[in-house]
RNA sequence: CGGGGCGUAGCUCAGUUUGGUAGAGUGCUUGGUUUGGGACCAAGAUGCCGCAGGUUCAAGUCCUGUCGCCCCGACCA
């Protein structure tokens, strides 16, 4: 090679010149989904499904060490249910699909695909809760629901998405809000142990909170570009579908009352938060945690029976320790060097003649490009050191970037100043009304991304109208 | 659902202004040489030019419609 100049990834469009075409080019070259025949719905390709089964697995443990059970329930609604609770069908109706033939019959009534399961777990629960004993009924679900959204991003929005969806029921109002709470801390620990991603814990205003919620809690997540997103929810519904439902049971004094019903859910969109969160100009870099390959093999000069040996030899070896793939694919170093680059893959060792006269190997790392020398009598306890170090550090560079990225403002002016020139989370006081939060949508683009648990006392007044505060809001433009 | 852009080989795209035999790079197949940052040589295979109508002797190219994808808004996990 001539040329001096080392040619990394290419045909990723830096993030600098287009945020929204880096992450579509990411996801395109590092295989994570493909485009199917149906509007709005991707193909998610192995490398793609295999990050999320990690994240199942994590969470699913989470969910069982509190309890949790799996269920399944049907992935059609008649209408006549749907309807039940007002304010829930208002808020989903506009995005349902709807099935109205079995083969050549049309149905007598039609069906909706589901777009979330309250009304078929309060179908369920009707039947299966009586007495204060049979609470709570904790149960969880891993499926797809579809919405049918006008315009979708892979991962971010799709027509029809894969997520997991718990629905309890307890006998108290304040067992009901302990679990939305406890819900949402799973979610914010597993993002920030696992996804390396931290988040923003409060509550949705009214304005954005779930169709038919009392409460719904959010975690908010900031990606690379100072952009919200919105990567999971855990919602309190009070007794209202427990009413809607006619769901009741009797206590231990001998009356009757309605139980106190939660869900929260996830979905794949925290692919898309990964992807955002730590990736770079030369495409995706995953957590150790998540990744499916935590360990990539590149053997140079393969025609060389001893190199082959040795990283045979090396990958079983490591394979307890860690996820490992040997690459013994025709393509070249260098290509190898760049595809897993691109897929994000946390450490690469590459081992050639060179380094087995030396009984070492290159040992490199995907987030800062370190490249050490191990020797491989120690390669077990480095690797395990280097990608500890790796979810770790992309914890810090992240939580850098939302530290970076947070702002405080206290007056009207100096809020438009920061929106002008910047992109990230906005502290501001806020008077608790409606009509204050479309302004900011509608003058600077900002809608509310929640509550913080932890409050500041800016100010005493609200940002926009300068009436007595009642809170501090986050402000932020979301995905 | 509004505004903008794009649909031609697996992928990225040229060709459309001015209608006249379907192109390039890359990838793929075979053989050989290579291997420490997307290697090289040689020989191959690959197209309903998104789809449907229309104009014309003749349409990738012009006209009408339609579907899909991307970006920016509005709406949502």
């Amino acid at each position: 090679m001539g040329d001096k100049k080392q040619k990394f990834v290419q045909e990723i469009t830096s993030m600098e010149e287009d945020f929204a075409k880096w992450y579509t080019d990411v996801v395109k070259k590092a295989e994570l989904t493909d485009y199917s025949s149906v509007k709005g719905c991707m193909i998610i390709r192995p490398y793609g499904y295999a990050i999320w089964e990690n994240i199942q697995k994590d969470l699913d443990r989470r969910f069982k060490e509190t309890g949790h059970e799996n269920v399944y329930m049907p992935m059609f609604i008649p209408e006549s249910l749907l309807e039940k609770e007002k304010n829930h069908v208002e808020g989903f109706a506009p995005e349902v699909a709807w099935v109205t033939h079995g083969g050549d019959e049309k149905l007598f009534e039609r069906l909706c695909v589901r777009p979330t399961s309250e009304v078929l777990f309060c179908e369920h629960y009707k039947t299966i809760i009586q007495s204060y004993r049979d609470l709570p009924k904790l149960y969880n679900q891993w499926c797809s629901v579809v919405r049918w959204e006008k315009t979708t991003r892979p991962f971010l929005r799709s027509v029809e998405f894969l997520w997991q969806e718990g629905h309890t029921m307890h006998e108290t109002k304040e067992d009901a809000l302990e679990e939305t709470k406890r819900m949402l801390d799973i979610y914010a620990d597993f993002c920030k142990e696992v996804l390396a991603i931290p988040v923003l814990k409060g509550e949705k205003t009214t304005k954005e909170k779930f169709a038919g919620a009392e409460k719904t809690y959010t975690i908010e997540a900031m990606m690379h570009n100072g952009v919200s997103l919105q990567s999971g929810t855990s919602h309190y519904f009070g007794d209202g579908f427990s009413k809607a439902f006619d769901i009741k049971f009797s206590k231990k004094d001998n009356s009757l009352g309605y139980p106190y019903q939660t869900s929260w859910g996830i979905s794949t969109r925290l692919i898309g938060a990964i992807i955002m969160s730590h990736g770079d100009d030369n495409g995706l870099i995953l957590p150790p945690m998540v990744a499916p390959i935590q360990v990539g093999i590149v053997p140079i000069m393969m025609k060389k029976d001893i190199v082959v040996d040795a990283c045979k030899d090396i990958e079983k070896r490591i394979s307890n320790i860690c996820r490992v793939k040997l690459d013994i694919s025709d393509n070249s170093p260098g290509w190898k060097f760049s595809q897993y680059e691109m897929q994000g893959v946390p450490v690469r060792l590459e081992i050639g003649p060179k380094d087995l006269e030396k009984n070492q190997c290159v040992l490199v790392r995907r987030d800062n490009r370190e490249k050490i020398f191990v020797s491989l009598d120690d390669i077990e306890s480095k690797i395990l050191e280097v990608l500890k170090d790796i979810q770790q550090s992309l914890y810090n560079k992240a939580y850098k970037n939302l530290e970076d990225r947070t702002y405080t403002v206290d007056s009207w002016e100096s809020f438009s100043n920061i929106v002008e020139n910047n992109v990230g989370f906005i502290k501001s006081m806020w008077c608790g009304d409606i009509d204050c939060e479309d302004k900011v949508k509608n003058e600077l683009g900002l809608s509310s991304r929640c509550i913080p648990f932890e409050q500041e006392n800016i100010s005493e007044f609200c940002i926009c109208c300068g009436k007595k505060a009642e809170c501090m809001v986050v402000w932020g433009k979301s995905y």
